[in-house]
DNA sequence: GATTCAATTGCAAACGTTTGCGTAATTTTT
DNA sequence: AAAAATTACGCAAACGTTTGCAATTGAATC
């Protein structure tokens, strides 16, 4: 990559300042249109391409979105990097994709190195390890330096941040109550990671809708999982060797509720009849495996738009913080549709 | 982001040469240990941190590599990134993650906007469009100006390129294989997009393994799909409401086999009893849905990794072409596994 | 006290591009 | 024909960093 020509090289085939080469190319008006016409014809047959690079440095301004995520092995995080490039290509954006798998030494490294390429702005989605541990002195460095810094999903500052974040209280709180407008008695939930905004919010949702119906939240009915079907296997299993069966799962998410199913159909019982589930994030295989599942969509693509234009609107000398809450719906399929209702 | 703190700031503060820090701060044998020590606990007091776009320009060298992926939302790509990352990482790189949805045009900008964003290497995953058309002036036009590329899964030229890729043939043969030694004496083939190579190597290897088996290929069991459950349930639909009904499926991928399984299910057919199923890709969920799907994974992280090592041999030096084909591996659960062996 | 040597530091160019200002050449106006 | 205005281009600095070479300093040697 050492060899690219550059408007200097064109400077000397035409025996002119590179200035002149730089009017020419970028159609200003103070240059005559048979030299503009000639050199511009020149450099589109010789394949220049001008070097955004030296841009970058002159305009402080890289044209690039940071984006650090835990994760990207499920729907809900390539939804939004959907979402994102759905909006920035078009404006001409690049996007640096970081995941952490959610460690915190890595996420430090990347926000630095991310730093260090002076990207326009950083995405970011909290690792575990963060949250578990309060660590947020890389968080105020890079806010130190006043790169602008965007919080999707997972965030901890309550105030004073941009952040986009889908309502997921609202979202449990739907799930939960439409296994009680089912007639489910004995609803359980699988409980996210406990460390994590997104799992306290659902399990919030679910415990403020149970006592809404007056109902009891029954310890023994809320397990701890992961986020993944082999975490939905062992928590179901624990489930159904209580004594207390559950009628109803709300599970914190779509893998973990797969999981679930796998489980009780190997037992026998029918969903939705004498369990009914319903997950949380609606990925794309829910409406397509054997039975159809239910389940919160988050709005995925969505969060990756609207954190696009937040973005773009930080760029265009928007100083003030801005905080979008989106509003997530239930989709209801096979494993928890009823005719019975209450 | 105009306020960064520069080294020139530093020599200001220091009242020096902005060279004297740049020498202190890498560590230079030339410099006063005291003054070196002296600066770069300043720096780092004050969260000075080197301006890597400078020395992109000064290093012809960005330490980024571009990546050029038709979708993002499937295990299969997700993988290849998880990979890439898993090696390029530790290196230092960062990764400019495009996703032309299959969109020649889009391929070609981004193609374009990588080049002038003078990243180190491409590596590309060709679109739909860009196959079913053969348009590959924007690939000669890069390639023309000395960027690396690096093709991972779909590629067109057949030699004198760098790629890395899956036996997709062998693949195929080996699910095709399984179901003959489970008896299925009528094997349906459900065909990806015909332009892609991937598909046309899967169906070649199911042709070529039914050849081997003295087995006709039945043109009405082989069913063209695209890349989705929807289309997975359509063909299967077709399928069975043919005369000659197929007592096994091996499927371009477990989206399509997800859908095919759901028809399978609904019309009551037993699965693996009266139709046995097979998949590509190996899915995380495909272990966990309700019955396990039998696949063939393709190692997907691995191309991401073997990629990653392509890459950096050729940021060492390395110039000839070098070609990787990665084995696949025949994943048996219960979608196809029988007891009867013939 | 003059010379040599080593240890530090400064200078300036380079990477590729843009842009304000100056200037030459040409044209228009008086 | 002289003055003014216009047109088109060149010069040089700037963005942040590195690096070969020159320069300075101080100490050691003759």
């Amino acid at each position: 990559m050492g060899n690219a020509v550059s408007i200097k090289d064109l400077a000397r085939k035409f025996k002119c300042a590179p200035s002149t080469i730089s009017r020419a190319l970028n159609d200003h008006p103070m240059i005559n249109i048979d030299t503009r016409k000639t050199i511009q014809e020149y450099a589109h047959k010789i394949g220049y391409q001008k070097n955004t690079i030296s841009l970058s440095l002159l305009n402080k301004c890289s044209k690039t979105l940071g984006v650090i995520i835990p994760s990207i092995s499920h729907y809900h995080e390539t939804a939004i990097i959907e979402g994102l490039e759905a909006i920035l290509q078009p404006a001409g954006y690049l996007l640096n994709i970081c995941v952490t798998n959610e460690c915190h030494a890595l996420e430090k490294e990347y926000l630095n190195r991310l730093y260090a390429n002076r990207v326009d702005a950083i995405c970011i989605s909290l690792s575990q390890e963060t949250f578990d541990h309060s660590l947020n002195e890389h968080i105020d460095l890079a806010i130190s330096r006043s790169m602008p810094i965007i919080f999707m999903d997972r965030f901890y500052h309550e105030s004073d941040v941009d952040r986009v974040i889908t309502d997921d209280f609202k979202g449990a709180f739907l799930a939960t109550e439409h296994l009680i407008h089912m007639g489910c008695q004995r609803i359980a939930h699988l409980h996210g990671p406990k460390g994590i905004t997104v799992s306290q919010q659902r399990f919030r949702g679910y415990q403020v809708c149970l006592k809404k119906y007056g109902r009891e939240v029954d310890d023994e009915l809320v397990k701890q999982v992961m986020f993944s079907p082999e975490s939905g296997i062992e928590a179901a299993k624990s489930l159904l060797d209580q004594e207390i069966k559950p009628d109803g799962i709300f599970a914190v998410n779509d893998e973990v509720c797969f999981g679930a199913m796998k489980v009780i159909q190997e037992r026998n019982y029918k969903i939705p009849e004498d369990i009914a589930l319903v997950g949380f994030d609606d990925i794309p295989l829910s409406a397509f495996g054997p039975i159809a599942l239910s389940s919160v969509s988050r709005k995925s693509k969505k969060i990756g738009e609207q954190t696009a234009h937040l973005f773009l609107s930080k760029m265009n000398g928007m100083h003030q913080h801005q905080q979008f809450t989106l509003e997530p719906e239930l989709i209801v399929r096979e494993s928890s549709q009823r005719n019975h209702y209450s």
